[in-house]
DNA sequence: TTGAAAGCGCTAACAC
DNA sequence: GTGTTAGCGCTTTCAA
């Protein structure tokens, strides 16, 4: 068992715990000799310093929350992925936990995380509720949301321009002469994905004189399926759309594979355009335009803002807002738009 | 800020911190009026308990360290989301960390997840080196393997047969009168993905009275693109394959998309059958034929096998072996092998 | 450069 | 049913 403390090294070596303390932690004002002595006694007994100790003494415990909703999603799970390897470059721990984007939860969760003394938060949600942000206030380290909006834009945040990027996608399909254009999109309760996707949709058919459609707007779960059955409900209408914008890549790739399944194709009978630019994109045929989401950014930028917060930084920018793109495959008849 | 402590509590309530300590740990040797008076203390100052403290007086910190070759891959968050569901159930928290299957990343995080005093450890990665079994022998707290395999099978570990499985795969392919089977697999040195999956191809048709040839077996690195680039490979050959066995699904799509991208059609031209079961099985056309690995309950399994070892719980079987079966979908020209 | 000593906030005997 | 009292293993002044 591991039993040896900061004591029984101190003993061993000749010193007192304080020195070893000293040594543990790089502390540079202790006699060279002195420190060869510690080291030496740490390895002969196989000293493992406490953190729990630690942590209780110096009250930091260089572990931050990360609550996700749901760490199997081809999305968050890129985002955890910078997430964490900048925590790891900062040495961090990360206790990772599931929220479903359920409320309580999420809550629930925050509240557990603080009972352990973490030294920060990455927050990724849905939407943010009086609730989210009452529990936010009281928190005594920093929360950042990543990929998760805040209306009011006084919490640190990092996102990319949702409703822009969506304008930008359907902009650029409308140009291409595309006159009925379908979006399948989530619910308007989904700040992101639902909200503020719809609205630049809504805008660019606006700004391009179109009015909007009821009947090409479908609404769907973020699943593959979804896709497959929203295709198949654009296909009944009897003036069928030429182009479809899905919220998320994998919506998209069940349009590709609806249309196909019923012997469309895709150039050919529509051209799809998808958002986020998950590994999907690539892993179909026709490959994917979609707007690109730097997700794995994204992340790395919001553990990099957290540990600036926890440092007590200044940071200048609050809600960093990162850059989004298309890119175009094959799943469209055009490629470009200047 | 949170500053209030048990102490607080005691006195704000008039008992001793005793008390309060019994309250909040639901000790039922506490008159209600008594806990009662207490709860409303805790409710009037806010009083969080710090999970830390707790830790070290009790020598218990409910948190438990995972460490997972990559986060962002879709089978090993498949995984992740099995083994975090099981550890919330049970009241634990988990540190992730992701570990690339670099050895020296893993013995240096097993330390890490040590010193901050996790009370278990759930182990993903790809060969158990002599060094690893050394760290895992010295740990004070039991350590589960979770799809990745003990050579020696003493460690508790959770698999399925991937040799069965795989040997069952080909034995199907070959039934159908099959005479030229590839097989795109990892390499030798992945105890898994290669070495086994690999062996019961091998064995599959050494049974069917079938030579190895070895112009009909690529090795890839798992990704989508190693399989269009295998799937081109077999193309060139005189004599071609008329089945692909792809050790992982995401390169079972590589190869139907590079059959794909050369005219050829899938199952006309190829039978394909992948490996894992994952997502990506029915996102694609033809949906694949697979071998289905249950990610999720692997994960799951192997957090409550945790459990029962944290516990010190009779465990009768410490090398778990759950089943597998075969997924018939559209990338075969069968669907059965009865 | 080093040591002594006082906590950090809680749990867990043990006593009453 | 409730209180007292040692620690848990470490960091951190403060002195020397």
């Amino acid at each position: 068992m591991n039993n040896v403390t900061i004591y029984d090294v101190a003993r061993e070596a000749g010193v007192s715990m304080a020195t070893v303390s000293r040594v543990v932690n790089g502390n540079p004002n202790v006699k060279p000799t002195t420190r060869k002595r510690v080291m030496e006694a740490i390895e002969r007994l196989g000293y493992r310093p406490n953190a729990v100790a630690r942590g209780l003494a110096s009250k930091r415990t260089t572990t931050v929350g990360v609550i996700i909703p749901d760490i199997s999603s081809i999305f968050f799970s890129e985002l955890a992925r910078g997430i964490e390897d900048i925590a790891t470059m900062y040495k961090y721990n990360i206790i990772l936990s599931n929220s479903d984007q359920n409320k309580e939860k999420e809550i629930h969760l925050i509240n557990t995380m603080l009972e352990k003394q973490v030294d920060g938060i990455v927050f990724m949600g849905g939407e943010i509720t009086n609730e989210h942000e009452e529990t936010f206030k009281q928190s005594p380290v920093p929360i950042v949301l990543s990929a998760t909006l805040d209306e009011k834009r006084e919490l640190p945040s990092v996102n990319i321009d949702y409703k822009q990027a969506s304008y930008d996608a359907v902009s650029a399909i409308l140009r291409q002469g595309h006159k009925r254009v379908a979006m399948l999109t989530g619910t308007l309760e989904d700040p992101i994905n639902g909200y503020q996707k719809f609205s630049g949709y809504k805008e660019a058919l606006h700004d391009a004189g179109i009015d909007l459609d009821d009947s090409l707007v479908v609404i769907g779960d973020y699943t593959h399926d979804a896709g497959v059955d929203a295709m198949e409900q654009l296909l009944k209408l009897d003036d069928q759309p030429t182009a479809v914008f899905a919220s998320t890549d994998e919506m998209a790739l069940g349009l590709i594979h609806g249309a196909q399944d019923h012997g469309k194709s895709v150039p050919g009978d529509f051209d799809i355009v998808g958002f986020d630019n998950t590994r999907l994109a690539t892993m179909v045929r026709p490959t994917l335009s979609t707007v690109v989401q730097p997700m794995y950014d994204i992340g790395a930028v919001s553990m990099r803002l957290l540990t600036k917060l926890m440092n007590k930084e200044e940071v200048t920018e609050n809600a960093v807002v990162l850059p989004h793109r298309i890119e175009y495959r094959q799943s469209t008849s055009f490629s470009e738009d200047e």
